[in-house]
This record gives structure tokens, sequence and C-alpha cells, in this order.
DNA sequence: ACCTGAACACCGTTCAAGT
DNA sequence: ACCTGAACACCGTTCAAGT
């Protein structure tokens, strides 16, 4: 005898979220997403395949929005102004989701990784401004480079790594300032 | 009546480090360690608070060999010699030892972290080179730019975010002469 | 003084049984 | 068709009991 659903995969993704964001990876248990969607525990495989693919769906969503941050964040048309708009609204992101951001950059399980296409576009407006600076043949690296020490930063930052005092505002404004520099092509 | 101890906390802390990384962190478990040095799980708590007292211990291990081989890395007398042979040294220890890398990088419970003092002897040789090259008055942010980037590269190598194609090492050779040209205050 | 089995409070996950 | 309690195989950790 049929019976009507008492919570979909998109309640399920949203509740997870926010159990993320205030408590951790470690908080996000399959008991705590169940209790906050109204459901016992294992009536979540109904939808899902397990607490991996959850923390993908939930990866993937994040992804998303990131991506969708950066987009609008290069509109001045010159391209070392959107690097640094880039870097900053990244920083931003990171600082203010904290824990989505270790869920795009931590090592995670194979099942729980976000799709590379979603990686891709999170990458592309970046890759795209880095091109416009470094020129096409050093659009990669030079993208590369920047992610790595953006990244690199926040994750320090978050992770309370900076522990020698001084200016972290001014250490990523140095930062990027000289990474743009010193990427441009001559010109 | 007194009973000869069966193992030692360096047994322990060397039988941890070892299935850390051959199991990586989540394969670090009490049994696991009980089982590498002969004795059961419960017998572990006569020496060790323990998990997260466990992996602190390796992870200060994990410094001061990391610190030990920065050391030996920086000794040509020219900076940018040196502070390219730092990065190459420390990218080389990562892709040896990936879980002793990430377990210096990612964010642990608290109760699990490195010494502050070994984090500041590991960071020490890196500080005095870019110093050097940066000048005394920018050799923090200096040293947070390279450490920042040299960080995240490899922590998006280990966790295979590299998915565009490309060459990577020569991503890393670019990225360290860029880094290197744009820090060196001019002269 | 050290080691142990048994126990406790958690996990994720499976599955037969209910509706 | 969906939901559930009970169960299983794991964790880390505690503790009384053995030697």
């Amino acid at each position: 005898m049929p019976t009507p659903a008492r919570t979909s995969i998109d309640e399920i993704v949203d509740a997870g979220r926010s159990i993320l964001e205030a408590e951790g990876l470690e908080g996000l248990t399959m008991q705590a997403v169940a209790s906050v969607v109204g459901v016992r525990a294992p009536s979540l495989y109904k939808r899902i395949r397990g607490r991996d693919q959850l923390i993908h769906l939930i990866a993937n969503d994040v992804a998303r929005e990131l991506a969708n941050t950066l987009d609008g964040a290069a509109t001045t048309g010159d391209p070392r102004a959107d690097l640094r708009g880039l870097a900053m609204v990244f920083r931003a992101f990171a600082v203010s989701h904290p824990e989505a951001h270790r869920l795009l950059f931590d090592r995670l399980p194979e099942a729980a990784r976000v799709d590379p296409e979603l990686n891709a576009r999170a990458a592309a407006t970046l890759l795209r401004t880095a091109g416009a600076l470094a020129g096409p043949e050093h659009a990669l690296e030079a993208a590369r480079t920047v992610v790595a020490w953006a990244n690199g930063f926040v994750s320090m930052e978050l992770g309370g790594s900076f522990r020698l005092g001084g200016d972290v505002d001014a250490a990523f404004t140095y930062g990027i300032d000289r990474l743009i520099q010193s990427i441009s092509s001559g010109d």
C-alpha cells in the first residue's frame, strides 16, 4: 500500500548543508540529518546511497554557489581589477562559509567529491581573467598559481596557521598585488 | 604486583605514523595501533590520553622532520636559489609523505594540533630566506605568500584538484619563479 | 603497575516487518 | 511505496577485575 513521501532529496541536502555549517563535517551524521527532516536514519537510504553521496550533493551545491559568486565579481573589464576582486570575493566566501570551503578543498572520499564539471565552472572565470593577464599560453599556469595561493592562504587562515602575529589582511593584499604584477605579461 | 611494560610511547607513535602513511588518518584506529604494538586497545590509554593526543604526537614528529629537511635545503647563500630549493623540497616532502603533509595542514581538533613552537621552527628557514629577498619590513608578508602558495599547490596536487590537464611540474616552476621575482625588493 | 574483557555510547548501513 | 525497529560491524573510551 503506497505511502506519501515524508521528505525529499532537496530537503535532505538543505538540512545537511545547514548542519555542516553549524556543526562541521564531523557533526554531519545521518541521524542528525534524519532528525531535522523528521524521519529515522534508515529512511534516508530511500533517496540517497549513503553519507558520501550526501556530502557529494552538498559539495556540488557549494561549488555552484561559489561559481555564481565569482561570476559576479569580475565585471570591471580590467583584468587586474577583476583578478583582485575575484581574490577578495573568494576569501570572503571562505570566511563566511568556512565549512563549505573545507568541503571544496579538503581531500574527500572519491564518492563524495565535487563533479568535475562544476569544478571547471567555478574555475572558468578565474581562468579567463588569468588568461587576459598572462597571455593565452600561460593562462593555465597563471590561474593555478593564483588559485593555489588564494586557497592556501584562506585554508591557513581558517585553520589558524598564521600564528606569528602581523596583519593578515595586509598579507593577503600584499600577496594578490605581487601575484597580479608578476603574472602580467610585459606590456 | 608490578608488571613490566609491554610497549612504550615511542613504539606507539612509530606504529601510528606507519599506519597513517599506509592507511590514512581514517585507518589510524586505536585497535590498529594496539595490534601493531602487541597489546589491546584499552592498554594504550596507560601511556596516551586518547586518539587526539596520538595524532598530536605524530604531527609533532612530522613537523620536526619537515623542519630538519627544510633546514638542509637553504645552503647556497643566494636567497633566490635557496627559496627555490625550499619550495622544491617542500613539495617533494609532501609527495613522498602525503598523509603526513595533510596532518600538518588540515584542520585538526585542538588537542591534535602541532605545537606552536614546532610550527615556528619549520617556518624559520623560510622566514629568513624570504626576509633576505623581500627586505625585513616585508619578510612576514612575503613568507606567508610563499607558504600559502606552496601549501595550496601541493594540497591541490595531492587532492587531485588539478583536473584541467596541463603540466603540473611546469605550473609549480612557473609559480615559484614568479613569486621569487615579485617578492624581491628592487635591487 | 600493567593488561584485559566487558560494557557504554556512539557511528553508518542493511533488512525484514509493518502500514 | 515508504518508514521503522532491530541488528550488525565498526568506532573511542571507561572501568572493574585479573596478574
